[in-house]
DNA sequence: GTTGAGCGTT
């Protein structure tokens, strides 16, 4: 049984916090609570997912209510083969809101709403910005297999178009983090695609491009040291001696 | 049906 329906982390204050990694795509957080219940109360478990395709990025949050049930169970879930794949089980180390962990608590002050932003000093925010500038960039340079998720995606958004998407497993189980629901997001996609992604996405002008860029199709990083009579004599060549 | 470094949602 999930209550992990609601939205939003339901306390943070008192919980510790385990990042699951190497998890597969296809695992749920039903499937990880059997496993995580077993040596300790589990609080919350939340699996982060991809915006545009809401599947999962492959690694998990659980959150326990004592310290040592959660070390006991990065002990014994750590290295432990779940769905196919060898799962790590460590202390997570950034909070929901960038905040500092020590072993999966947060240490860093309470987030209060209208309170943090205020009291919070210049030096501070620049470290907190650190952090945040780094996530940042460690998330932006992982997307290597973009055209696979470009196809997948269209090939997703037309199914879900096409035809309701009716996931088996879903069903039965309660509903995990599914905040995003796929009718929302196949309107929303509907609505923001004509709007925002062909917008910022397309270059009108080919300014930026060189004039012979794109016939270049070669990716020689020197071109010039390429001549094409050089190219053109070492081709003519054996035609040339026959 | 599809990939595989990493730290999180309303």
């Amino acid at each position: 049984m999930s209550h992990f329906g609601r939205a939003g982390p339901p306390d943070i204050s008192d919980t510790f916090s385990l990042l699951i990694l190497n998890i597969s795509f296809r695992t749920s957080a039903d499937d990880l609570f059997p496993l995580f219940d077993k040596y300790g109360k589990v609080v919350d478990i939340f699996i982060p997912r991809d915006r545009r395709t809401g599947e999962s990025r492959g690694f998990a949050f659980v959150r326990y209510k004592y310290a040592d049930e959660a070390q006991e169970a990065v002990d014994k879930l750590d290295g432990r083969t779940v769905d196919g794949r060898e799962i790590a089980v460590q202390f997570a180390k950034y909070g929901p809101n960038a905040e500092r962990i020590h072993q999966g608590r947060i240490i860093e002050k309470s987030p209060r709403p209208g309170l943090r932003s205020r009291s919070r000093s210049p030096s501070r925010s620049r470290f907190r910005d650190d952090y945040h500038r780094d996530r940042d960039y460690r998330r932006r340079s992982r997307s290597r297999s973009s055209d696979r998720y470009r196809s997948r995606e269209r090939h997703l958004r037309y199914r879900s178009r096409s035809r309701s998407i009716s996931p088996g497993y879903e069903r039965g189980r309660g509903r995990r983090r599914y905040g995003y629901d796929e009718r929302r997001r196949s309107r929303s996609l509907e609505s923001l695609s004509p709007r925002r992604s062909l917008t910022p996405r397309r270059s009108p002008s080919p300014r930026g491009r060189s004039p012979y860029g794109r016939s270049h199709y070669r990716r020689s990083p020197t071109p010039r040291s390429l001549s094409p009579g050089d190219c053109r004599s070492y081709s003519r060549s054996p035609i040339s001696n026959n």
